[in-house]
DNA sequence: CCAAATTAGTCACCATTTTTGACTGTCACT
DNA sequence: AGTGACAGTCAAAAATGGTGACTAATTTGG
């Protein structure tokens, strides 16, 4: 059998991660896109994804999402001009700024976990409830397993 | 509970297939680097990925990795100036040209998924073979749906 | 056999995204 | 006070992604 044949009936890890992610990333801001959140892309995915109601910071959300301080300080600086979220001073240290989230932000956040639980309650119906939650345990596992050793 | 923190206990679909894809992706091109190919990125993997022994066409890469043309184009230029792979024309199709790896193309070739078949098969070991087999049984039919729908 | 529509690949260009290093101000610890 | 670490920003470079137009070869349909 071809490499290729191989990759395509038994992919590998690599290659499931990125067709779901993108595949799911696409799927959901296509989604968002048309609930009247048009100008926010994947890319804030990495500031929305993570933010608390109460405000994070830009190393956390740099930290949880995996991108670099500067990306997430160009990412709050387009969702700011958006009206998504605002910059404060955080009381709690005077080197740091929190990010809290706008009534818009907030509204972002809430439908994007909402469709999202919706994806994973599709899927579950199509391969079974208890097959589909074994799925996540594991897949929970293994990401764990991956972000240490990697 | 700060939604933070239920993402970090709880992660959804798309933060588990991020952090496995970037990780993986990060420890497999550490791993190749040290194995005498630190000039390949992980860019070159939508043709290093899907390319055969017997070479393959642009288009093919292109559909398969879901990049533009355009970009295998380029990606071919790059491991081409390098080594990995050459262009010969396609005896079949004279508009065509296959891209065909060269020893080192199949040294890494060989190489990415003998480290791929050990990260994963340590995955198994870790979960249990049994779970892992149905994971991944469960993780292609959701990665199809995914990209079916999406 | 010929014209039209398709397909493979490249060229040139542009927009976006990512990475890097240096820099200011603040904090924590001694 | 002094040292090292951390939060965030600035600015520039490198890498990546996407668009439209173009040539050459193939296929399709009269």
């Amino acid at each position: 059998m071809r490499r290729s044949e191989r990759k395509r009936e038994r992919p590998d890890l690599g290659i499931l991660s990125g067709r779901t992610l993108f595949s799911l990333q696409k799927d959901l801001f296509t989604r968002l896109s048309a609930m009247g959140h048009a100008q926010v892309r994947p890319r804030h995915g990495a500031v929305l994804a993570y933010l608390d109601a109460e405000g994070s910071r830009a190393s956390d959300l740099a930290a949880q999402s995996g991108q670099h301080k500067q990306v997430i300080g160009t990412l709050v600086d387009e969702l700011v001009a958006l009206g998504y979220v605002e910059r404060r001073p955080d009381p709690a240290d005077r080197r740091a700024k929190l990010v809290v989230p706008t009534e818009l932000g907030l509204d972002h956040m809430e439908k994007s976990d909402a469709v999202l639980v919706e994806m994973e309650a599709e899927h579950a119906r199509a391969v079974g409830e208890e097959a589909y939650a074994e799925f996540k345990r594991v897949f929970q596992l293994v990401a764990e397993r991956s972000v240490s050793s990697g």
